[in-house]
DNA sequence: ATAGGGTTAG
């Protein structure tokens, strides 16, 4: 390639740098980097001078090849060949830093610029929103401002995204008011950014008040509006817009599956898909992962072997996420030598998160043995996440593993890693269920966010349920709002200490306080509550009321506790019901017994 | 240059 460059140019009859660079722009334009990388090496071997185009050429390039030491490289020669204090090319060097994740470099590049132009703030601000470092972003865009200096609406939209990244409402709010001031507020790109913060922040009522506003629908706005619905779960609204929306991409049709995917709507999802195929022959690889979590939580296997198929007859299937969604297919269906098979195709394209689901497969159909190994074979390739430590403590739960539960939970503590609530419920759990209440305890009362829930299972697991009390009352005290776990425990823990009364209390309280309904299980429980104390009129009472057909769980229960307290009528009753349950077996429940 | 997706848990 290099000597194809050289031959070609040294049969020109020109040979100054202007033909140079143009044929430098083209490799450059069309994508050609290597190609252009070499013609540059070649130029500066013969002394050719570079100019300022050369270098915006060759940068270009060294962005698009991600090559730190690269474009370390081209930003000394920029230095050798004069070209400090150029704005253009300094600002293109933050630029190919920030691509590459050099943002060290970038920012030092960035100050060493004596008068930064708004493209240099705009690049130096969405180099950290790409970063991750959203806040950075948004600092940056602040000081920009305060140099009186008036940013692109790119660069306003850039900052607002950032605030999107990390939930910054209040930051959004204050851009939100500087372009209002300086009349940018209706611009497309700036109000469509503002919806999608909005939304994103959770704040549907102003992500709407700017989408209702004149001239500021289209495709993006509307696909933004949909999504703030279908994410906060309010699919009916979602839907009504969705189909209003003058045209429709591949996204729009995603944000909707997506939602009711969110809403664990298997059903609609699957009908909105049927309608989805009809309507377009789009479709990418998040409509397939979609359709492959769908498939997973029904499960229906078939289907996700037919999605399957399709993702390798049109190439998706090296996509990661895709690859992803499909191991969790496999692994949701219960085929775990589906989910071997596909990682093991998955050799050049998987992440930590396959890793991750590799493991669940396994620690959920309690192969915590596997597991275990496959954890093992992970530390030598990706990286462990919190992902995998709760997926990890799980199975030292489940096989009792403690040794290796504290080796893991060491782990954490020594490599830094963030135990939040979610960690510290599983490190609870795991120690419980070892039966290391004290362990449990004390990493319950170390966390500062707790997961109370887990707490009160592991004292119910190690009959500590008088301790269940201790925790609802300092829950109350903090001000913790309970949840429906919260209630199934404190329920046990009262059939546990025959606390009838405030176990009537709570059950009261969930629908009337909290608008929970009662589960199956917490109804099994005031029935064990009523009868184990012998207050049968409460549990007869309690029964009238019920909403739905005694299960014949429930019966047997009744049956037992009306013959110890020699309740007859009540017995019969569930006698009845029972064998008319078991038409085959007639009166095999019986209150009073032949003699 | 503004819109979408995956892995932890009773």
């Amino acid at each position: 390639m290099r000597r194809s460059c050289s031959t070609k140019c040294r049969a020109e009859t020109r040979r100054d740098g202007g033909s140079w660079n143009a044929m430098l722009t083209a490799y450059s334009r069309n994508g050609k980097t290597e190609e252009a990388l070499d013609l540059f090496a070649v130029m500066i071997g013969e002394g050719v001078s570079a100019s300022e185009v050369t270098f915006a050429n060759v940068l270009a390039s060294c962005g698009s090849k991600l090559d730190v030491w690269l474009s370390r490289q081209v930003h000394s020669l920029v230095a050798k060949y004069g070209f400090s204090g150029n704005v253009i090319l300094e600002s293109s060097i933050v630029d190919v830093y920030g691509k590459c994740g050099a943002m060290i470099d970038a920012r030092r590049m960035f100050d060493e610029i004596e008068y930064p132009n708004v493209v240099s703030w705009n690049v130096i601000v969405r180099r950290y929103l790409e970063f991750g470092e959203g806040n950075e972003a948004v600092g940056m865009f602040s000081r920009m401002l305060r140099l009186n200096l008036k940013p692109m609406n790119y660069t306003v939209s850039n900052a607002i995204l950032a605030c999107s990244s990390f939930g910054g409402l209040t930051e959004g709010v204050q851009i939100h008011g500087f372009c209002c001031k300086i009349n940018m507020d209706r611009d497309g790109v700036v109000s469509n950014t503002l919806i999608d913060m909005y939304a994103k922040c959770g704040d549907l009522e102003s992500a709407r008040t700017i989408f209702d506003l004149p001239c500021s629908k289209n495709v993006i706005s509307y696909t933004s509006m949909v999504s703030a619905c279908a994410i906060s779960g309010r699919m009916s609204e979602a839907r009504e817009l969705f189909d209003e929306m003058p045209e429709w991409t591949v996204i729009s049709w995603n944000v909707m599956l997506a939602g009711y995917t969110r809403t664990s709507d298997w059903e609609k999802a699957l009908e909105f898909l049927i309608l989805m195929r009809r309507s377009t022959r789009d479709v990418d690889h998040v409509t397939l992962g979609l359709f492959l979590n769908i498939c997973a939580a029904i499960p229906d296997m078939n289907l996700g072997k037919q999605v399957h198929r399709y993702a390798y007859r049109h190439g998706f299937c090296s996509n990661v996420f895709v690859g992803n969604a499909l191991l969790d297919m496999y692994g949701k269906c219960g085929n775990l030598i589906g989910t071997r098979n596909c990682f093991s195709t998955m050799s050049h394209s998987r992440d930590e998160v396959s890793w991750n689901v590799l493991l669940t497969s396994f620690a959920r159909r309690g192969m915590s043995e596997q597991a275990m190994l496959v954890f093992s074979e992970m530390l030598g390739e990706a990286q462990p996440s919190k992902f995998t430590f709760g997926t990890m403590l799980a199975a030292c739960a489940n096989i009792f593993a403690l040794d290796t539960g504290k080796q893991i939970h060491a782990f954490m503590i020594s490599h830094g890693y963030d135990i939040d609530v979610v960690m510290t419920g599983a490190l609870v759990d795991m120690y419980s269920k070892c039966r290391n209440i004290a362990y449990a305890t004390r990493v319950f009362n170390g966390a500062s966010r707790k997961d109370v829930n887990s707490m009160i299972l592991g004292c119910l697991h190690n009959g500590m349920s008088g301790r269940v009390f201790e925790l609802l009352d300092a829950m109350e005290e903090e001000g913790v709002r309970p949840d429906h776990n919260t209630f199934r425990g404190a329920l046990r823990a009262c059939v546990c200490n025959g606390r009838v009364e405030l176990g009537a209390k709570l059950f009261e309280s969930m629908s009337e306080n909290y608008y929970l309904l009662p589960h199956l299980e917490d109804y099994e429980s005031m029935i064990e509550l009523y009868g184990e104390n012998g207050l049968m009129d409460e549990l007869e009472a309690f029964l009238k009321k019920l909403p739905f057909e005694p299960t014949a769980a429930m019966l047997i229960k009744v049956f037992d506790f009306s013959r110890k307290y020699k309740w007859l009528k009540l017995g019969e009753w569930a006698a009845d019901r029972l064998n008319e349950l078991n038409p085959s077996v007639p009166f095999l429940f019986q209150i009073v017994d032949d003699e």
